[in-house]
Parts: C-alpha cells; structure tokens; sequence
DNA sequence: GACTTTTTGTTATAATGTAACGATACGTGA
DNA sequence: TCACGTATCGTTACATTATAACAAAAAGTC
C-alpha cells in the first residue's frame, strides 16, 4: 500500500488488503514505541481484527473472533484495548453504528469524518479540512467552542451506486 | 417564544421555556392533522418529556418520566413514540448520546447538526445549509451519495466558555 | 529483588434497544 | 351502526452494548 492509496476514503477493490493491514499494524507499533505507548500483544491483536475488515466491528464481533481456539475473553478486555487504540487515533468510533474502524492516520491531526455504505457496510474515512474549518467558523458565530467533532454521512459508495447495489 | 429565537441554535438563558413547549407541541398537533398522522396522547406526552429539557433525554428517562404517579410503561411503548417522533422531524436522535432532543423545525428540510455542550449538556441544533451543502460536494467528489448526514460537534457553548464553566 | 504502576482476567451488572404476540382503539365501507 | 381491517399500545421476554469493581499477572523502576 502506498501513501497515495490513502488518498482516497475507500480502499480500491482489489487492494491487497493484507499488505494494508501489515502496514496499519507497523505504523502503529511504531508509533507507540517512539511516544512510549505499550503496544502490547492484545492490543495489536484487537487492532488487527478491527482492520480485518474495512467495515465497522462491534465490539462483540471483536470478542468473538478474539476466542477463536481455546482461550477466553470477557467484554472489558476488549473494551479497554479499543479504549487505547480509540484515544491514541488508530481507532475511530462510529457513533452511529457503535461500531469501530480501523484508522490509517494516526498521529495526523484530524477529525472523524465518516462515509459510511449503507448497502455494503464499508466505512470510508474522508479527512476534510474545508469542512473541519467550516464548522468551526458557523459553530465560533454562535460562540461555541468545538471540541471533538463528529461526521458521519450514511449514504451509498460509489461502487453501490454504479451497480446498483441498493 | 418568536420564530426570531429559532435563529440561535441555543435557546436564550431566561426564555419563556413553558411557551417553548407548548409552541413545539402545537406544532406538531398541526402538523400531523395536516398530514393525516395520528399525533395520540402518548406521543404527545413524550414529545412533551422530550422538550421540557433543551438537554438530550435517554429512552429510560423518558420512560422514567412517563411512571408518575401510577401507569406503567415498557421500552418499547417508549421507542415506538420515539421511532415516531423522530421519523416525522419532532424529535432529533444524538448518535453520540444514544439521546433524543425535540426540534424545533419539523417539516423544514434539513439535516442534524447538533452542538453539544460538555460543559452544560445542552444541545443547539446548528442547521447549516453551507455545510450541508460542502459536505454532499466532497461526497460526490468521491462517487458518494448523500443520504443522511450526522454532524455532531461536542464542545463548549458560549455561556460555559465566558463563565469559566468547564 | 522489593516496590509501584500498568495491564489483563473475571464476575457481575448496568444501560440501551428489539422481537413477538395479544389487546385495544381507530377508521372505513357495507 | 356494525363488522372488518389496520394502526397503536401493553406486556413479556430477551438481545445488544457497555461499565464497575476487584483480583491476578506482567512490566517498569530503583
């Protein structure tokens, strides 16, 4: 995967998205280690599993694939890895899903901002300043300081549209 | 309450919020005899439960509310007025909450934009139609259709800012 | 190696939301 | 007006999402 390919919100069709994930993975390990971030063996586990997919997992869908073979989990123990991976960036919320995605931005100062399919599921991470800055500017005339924003636009992709797939 | 204080997203500290009410319910009443809905009792009195607090309401506050004195009531009696209410434009869901907030615009074409205060819990509805508007030309950029945006900004309203309130 | 801190395991439970089915109220046409 | 179909509401049970509290284990520190 290259840099480029993080342009667009969704992963081309035929990306090969075990390269994608690999690449997730390492820029996260290195992000911990240069900030002193643990990023322990669960914790890169849940990472991975969440970008198994470029759709939302919950986090009982996590829990469950977490299982797979012998050993056990209960739902703090992926609640408290999403909560680490949540708060330093390489996991978005979708609040509207309550679900989570896998963020290929993390470190990079930005703001959710989500084009969620409602006919195939996948999540597309559009990054846009103009609009970032525009809300503030509305929110600032009405006095209202912006802390954390969220947008999530449930609608159809591209590919949806073009065959169809509603 | 005047269609002028529907500018402002939030309401003004000493407004006459018995007014606001009942302006928002007759509203609705209208709007639903015009429209051949049935606006019952219920959804009216959870409407009703909704707006006496310009803060969002959980289902089970609503449902809490709708005990007093005797009667009682389960989930779902709640969320079948809420699906309702939210259907036809009276009431607005905060994804980011999982709470519901009366609006003020019902009929009026537009989409969510709410400024949530961390500080006070308050809820503005901010309908920008220039974000609207940005936020669909950056979608279809991408081939994404629009289909029902969610903007929700948590932050500080301009009472908790200017008093220190945080 | 003892100590502290962080992370993980575990149990229990809270909070949010829905399926399914029966009872009741409403609207409509004979 | 009354039988009939539809929409609404009551009720029980349960599904899904999330957290509190405390014990055990692992990692960092001196």
């Amino acid at each position: 995967m290259t840099p480029s390919d993080r342009q667009e919100a969704f992963p081309a069709p035929g990306h090969n998205h075990q390269a994608c994930i690999a690449d997730a993975l390492d820029a996260a390990e290195e992000h911990c280690k240069s900030r002193g971030l643990r990023f322990t063996p669960l914790r890169r586990r849940v990472l991975e599993i969440v970008w198994n997919r470029h759709a939302p997992a919950g986090a009982y869908d996590i829990l469950e694939e977490l299982h797979d073979g012998k050993r056990s989990a209960a739902p703090p123990t992926v609640y408290r890895a999403l909560d680490f991976l949540v708060e330093h960036g390489f996991v978005h919320k979708i609040e509207s899903l309550n679900a989570f995605v896998g963020c290929g931005r993390a470190g990079e100062a930005h703001t959710g901002q989500f084009l969620i399919c409602e006919s195939c599921n996948q999540v597309g991470e559009l990054d846009d300043p103009e609009i970032a800055v525009l809300i503030e500017k509305k929110a600032a005339i009405l006095g209202f300081k912006v802390g954390h924003p969220t947008v999530e636009i449930i609608g159809l992709c591209r590919d949806c549209v073009t065959t169809g797939n509603v």
